[in-house]
DNA sequence: GTCTATACAAAGATAGAC
DNA sequence: GTCTATCTTTGTATAGAC
């Protein structure tokens, strides 16, 4: 975004900028190219083709939501209220980047049939590190037997935070009920059985 | 499917399992028109164009998603189990219908950057129907002065296995930990406060 | 209503010069 | 490394005949 930034990184933000907003399909390589003020040639030069580009976006941007959320786990305290840091990480998030229109992976997942191996790769990367931190959280909570089940869930709920901002809902407001259900799914568990 | 259907039905048919399958932007008018053995001229003589198909298409599937759902609830014994009778709803609409990579309102929600009015109206009507019925039924339940809210929680668990869906995981899997946090969501309902 | 053939536009990618 | 100019492919839509 600087005035100095390399092509390389004015490339990025743009592709990032308008994959979030606009959605890849969306997004013509000539609207990347105008916004980044590079020629083309020079795109295929350091990306091979559009999905390299976009490929190598987005690991930009998972690196980034990992340190967001890192963040916020090490702010909050108790083992409750780190589990529960990922909804305050993911409105930090949002207010941090190019506000997307709901998930830029799930979206990118979405309406990319058929993804070529590092794209692939990247989408799915996105769901490890969330499936893979909330496990080692959870499993600081009473019952660890019960961490990756309930790691599952609350990827459910986290997924289903961002599929309600598609579906229309304000962020915020689908933030909030996220975390009241997980908040309610935390204080079950090691309470009760929760087969 | 039969062999003697009209040639609109064929179209809506192969639009419909097109992109469900592959997706909408993935799926070339010339692939619909040789699914259903069709030419060009008579699509665009139908529906006007793609959308229009598309839009027809995703209207057939919302009402017997929703015939599909009805059934469920009627099947039903008690409040809650009506409540949770849409998990059941969506193995059996999968069953039913050619399955879908995971949501075909969303999903087209997700890779439709600017949809026409009638195309966003028809996927509006969808989390329509799910906040509504949610809504009706969670009136039944203790404290329905909270339906309202309730039913937002339901929407998005039930958004939340969907996109669990997208990112991988199995669907029976997903929709099994989805009736589980709302039947844990409609345990809380009038026996705390779940602010 | 339906077909064949074709027009028109958009988009991804490359050639060749500097 | 980067640019200008252009090629090729793909995809939506229409013209005109039957």
């Amino acid at each position: 975004m600087e005035p100095q930034a390399t092509v390389r990184d004015r490339l990025l933000d743009a592709a990032e900028d308008l994959a979030a907003t606009q959605g890849v399909t969306a997004t013509p390589v000539d609207v990347i190219l105008e916004r980044a003020q590079v020629s083309p040639a020079t795109l295929y030069a350091h990306f091979g083709n559009k999905e390299g580009l976009i490929t190598q976006a987005l690991r930009r941007r998972l690196s980034r939501w990992d340190t967001t959320w890192q963040e916020c786990v090490d702010e909050a305290e108790g083992p409750e209220e780190k589990v529960l840091a990922i909804f305050t990480a993911l409105t930090r998030h949002r207010r941090n980047l190019s506000p997307s229109r709901w998930c830029v992976f799930l979206g990118i997942a979405a309406e990319t049939a058929r993804p070529g191996p590092d794209l692939e790769e990247t989408l799915l990367a996105d769901t490890r590190l969330l499936t893979r931190r909330l496990g080692e959280l959870a499993a600081a909570l009473p019952d660890p037997g019960r961490a990756d089940a309930v790691a599952q869930q609350l990827v459910l709920i986290y997924t289903g935070v961002l599929g309600m901002i598609l579906r229309g809902t304000d962020a915020d407001t689908a933030i909030a009920d996220g975390r009241r259900i997980a908040a309610m799914l935390l204080a079950a568990v090691g309470t009760q059985d929760v087969s």
